[in-house]
DNA sequence: ACAAGTAATGATACCGGTAACTTTCATTTA
DNA sequence: TAAATGAAAGTTACCGGTATCATTACTTGT
C-alpha cells in the first residue's frame, strides 16, 4: 500500500521512504499496470472513437482534435472504423464496451431501423457522443454541423449570384442524418426560387470518388434541355469524381457547368479550377465533441445538448466565381 | 467456472446448462468485461500506434491498412500521436506500455540521440515494428519504403528527360530517416549526373505546406544564374505550399519551374497542373506492418526483417511531362 | 513522563475474470 | 452390481492494483 502511495504521490507516505520506493522502482524496471489499475478503480482513461472511414479530410482532422483534447486530460482513444457498414459498426462498439472504455464517440451509419441498439446502450448510461453523423431520435449529444441551412446557402448562391437555375445534386445515402440534411437544404433552395427540380437532378450515390464519378456520368448524359448548368455534391470527395467525370467529357468547369462540393478537403484551393465549398470545421468539431465526453465522464456534465458549429462557404472558382 | 466455459464456448458445458447460461446473460444485461480478461490471461488485444500526424493522406492511408489487419484478428488500435515532437512521442509509449497493449507500431521522430529509449524497450522484448519513420541503428522490424533509390529515380527523370540541370530539394529534417535518405537519392542522382548542387538549393524544411510554402519563396528569390528550374520535394504537402508559392510569384508549372513531390497525395492528379510524384503503398505498408506485429504477438514471427516495399514514380504534368 | 493526536505503514478484501486442480455425476464395462 | 471412466460442475488461488480499516511510530502539550 505504501507503495502505491508513494508512486501515485500521495500524502502520509516519508520522504526517505518515498525515494527508496521510487529508486527500487527504477532499478527493477517497474511500468505500472494500468489494467489491473482500470479493473480497480472502474475507468480505463480511453475513450473509443468510431468513424465510417479515414479517407477525405473530414475525419483525420476531426481525430486530431479529439485526439488533442484527449491527451491533455490523460486519455487515450481506441479509433475503430466501421467501413460504412453498420453490422460492423455494432460489432465494434461492442468490443469496446467490453474493453471498458469510459465513453465512446462516434459517427454513425445506422439508421432508425437501428435505433434501439443505441437505445439500449443510452439505457445503461454508457456515454456517448455523437459527431458530424448523428441519428435523428435519440436523446444524446451530437456535434454536428449546420448541414441543412448551408446546403441552402451554398444553393442560394448558384442561383443568386451566378444565375444558374438547371442545378443538380449529387447525394450521399438518404438514410444518412448528413446527406438528408444536406438534399433538404438543396431542395429548400429550390424551391424557395420557384425552380422545378427534375428528378433525373437528385442522384442517389455515396460519400466516395468513384461515385461521384458514376453519378456525375449519369448527369452528363441527360438530354440537352435537361442537362444541369450546376452540380453540388454531398461532400469533396463525390466532387473529385464528379470533376473527373466533367473533364473526361471534355468539359470546362465552371464554364460548361459549375461544381461545388462539401467538406474544404486541403486540397481543394490548388484544384483546376479551386473548388468553391462548405468549410467544415473538422477539427473544432472534434475538439469540442472529445470535451463534451470527458466532461460527462467525469461527471462535469449532464445536460444533453444538441451543437452545431457552424460551416462556412469558400468561394473559389469552379461555382463561376472570380 | 462453468458460466466462463459456457460464455467462451469452451468445452464440457452441458448444453442445457448452456443454455440457461446464455439465457441469464442476456436477460442480465451482462456484457463481458476484456479488462478483468486482461488481466489474467496477460494480453490486451490491443495495438499502440504511434505517429508524427494525421494530416497528410499517407497516414490515414496507413492507418486503414493496419486496422483492417488488426480487425481480422480481433485487435484494436489506440492511435496517438506525437505532433512531431520527440517528447511527447516518449510520453505516449509510456502511457502504451502501462496500458499494456500487446505491441506497438511506430513512425517515429526520434533520432540517433534517443536511441536508448527504444533499446530499453526492446531489451525488454516488447513487440515493436517501425513503419514508414525508422530509426537506424535497432535491431527491430521495419516497414518502409526504397526512399533513397526512388527519389534518386525521380530526379533521374527531371534530368534524363527534361534535361533540366538546376534542380533543386526541399528538405524534411535531416535527422529523420526518410528525410536524409530522400535527400541522399537527390544528391546521389546529381552527382551521378556531375551536376553541381548549389548549397542554396537544399533548403531545409518540414513536411508540411507553410515550411513547403517559405522554402520556395526562398528559392524564388535567388538571382537569376542559381535559380533552380526544377524543385523536388521531400513529400506532397511541402509540395503544395510550393505550388502556392509558384503561383504567388506569377511563374508557371512547369513551364517557368517543374515540381515534383513524394507521397502521392489523392487530389495530386486534380491539381493544376496535377503532380507528378512519388507514390507510397500506404495501405499495404499499414496492412503488413500490423500483420508482422501480430504475428510477433501471437508467437509466430522471431525473425527481425528489414522489409522495403516498393514506391513507384507517376508521371504527370508538374515535372513536364505529356 | 504520559496521554492524545497525527503521520506513516500495514493487512485484508475486492475488482472480474481464468488456470489448475478437485469433486460430483452419469454412463459404460466386466 | 460394483468398478472404471469420462463429462460436467465446482473450489481455490491468482493477475496487480486500490479502498478501507487497523496498527504502529512519531509528535506535541501539559
Amino acid at each position: 500500500m505504501t507503495v502505491s502511495r508513494a508512486l501515485n504521490n500521495r500524502a502520509n507516505v516519508d520522504k526517505k521512504t518515498k525515494k527508496k520506493i521510487l529508486e527500487t522502482a527504477k532499478m527493477m524496471g517497474y511500468k505500472p499496470n494500468h489494467v489491473a489499475r482500470s479493473l480497480t478503480i472502474n475507468k480505463t482513461y480511453t475513450i473509443g472513437v468510431v468513424i465510417p472511414k479515414l479517407t477525405n479530410s473530414f475525419f483525420p482532422d476531426a481525430i486530431q482534435g479529439i485526439e488533442e483534447v484527449a491527451f491533455e486530460n490523460d486519455f487515450q482513444i481506441i479509433l475503430t472504423h466501421s467501413s460504412e457498414n453498420a453490422d460492423r459498426e455494432k460489432q465494434v462498439i461492442e468490443a469496446l464496451v467490453s474493453k471498458r472504455v469510459d465513453g465512446i464517440l462516434i459517427s454513425t451509419v445506422l439508421t432508425k431501423k437501428d435505433l434501439s441498439f443505441y437505445t439500449d446502450l443510452l439505457d445503461t448510461n454508457y456515454p456517448l457522443v455523437f459527431f458530424d453523423r448523428w441519428l435523428p431520435g435519440l436523446e444524446v449529444n451530437n456535434v454536428r454541423t449546420n448541414d441543412k441551412e448551408i446546403a441552402r446557402k451554398i444553393v442560394d448562391h448558384l442561383i443568386d449570384d451566378h444565375k444558374y437555375r438547371k442545378i443538380a445534386y449529387i447525394a450521399g445515402p438518404d438514410k444518412l442524418s448528413i446527406s438528408h440534411e444536406r438534399k433538404e437544404g438543396y431542395i429548400s433552395s429550390m424551391k424557395e426560387h420557384n425552380l422545378e427540380i427534375d428528378d433525373d437532378w437528385i442522384v442517389s450515390a455515396n460519400f466516395d470518388e468513384e461515385a461521384g464519378y458514376e453519378a456525375t456520368k449519369k448527369l452528363l448524359s441527360l438530354p440537352e434541355n435537361k442537362m444541369p448548368r450546376a452540380i453540388f455534391t454531398v461532400n469533396d470527395s463525390a466532387a473529385f469524381g464528379a470533376m473527373e467525370a466533367i473533364f473526361d467529357a471534355n468539359l470546362k468547369i465552371p464554364d460548361d457547368i459549375a461544381l461545388v462540393g462539401f467538406t474544404d478537403d486541403k486540397q481543394d484551393k490548388l484544384l483546376n479550377p479551386p473548388l468553391t465549398t462548405v468549410h467544415q470545421p473538422a477539427f473544432e468539431m472534434g475538439k469540442r465533441a472529445s470535451q463534451i465526453l470527458i466532461d460527462i465522464i467525469n461527471g462535469k456534465s449532464t445536460t444533453i445538448e444538441d451543437i452545431k458549429i457552424k460551416s462556412n462557404i469558400v468561394l473559389r472558382r469552379s461555382c463561376g466565381c472570380k
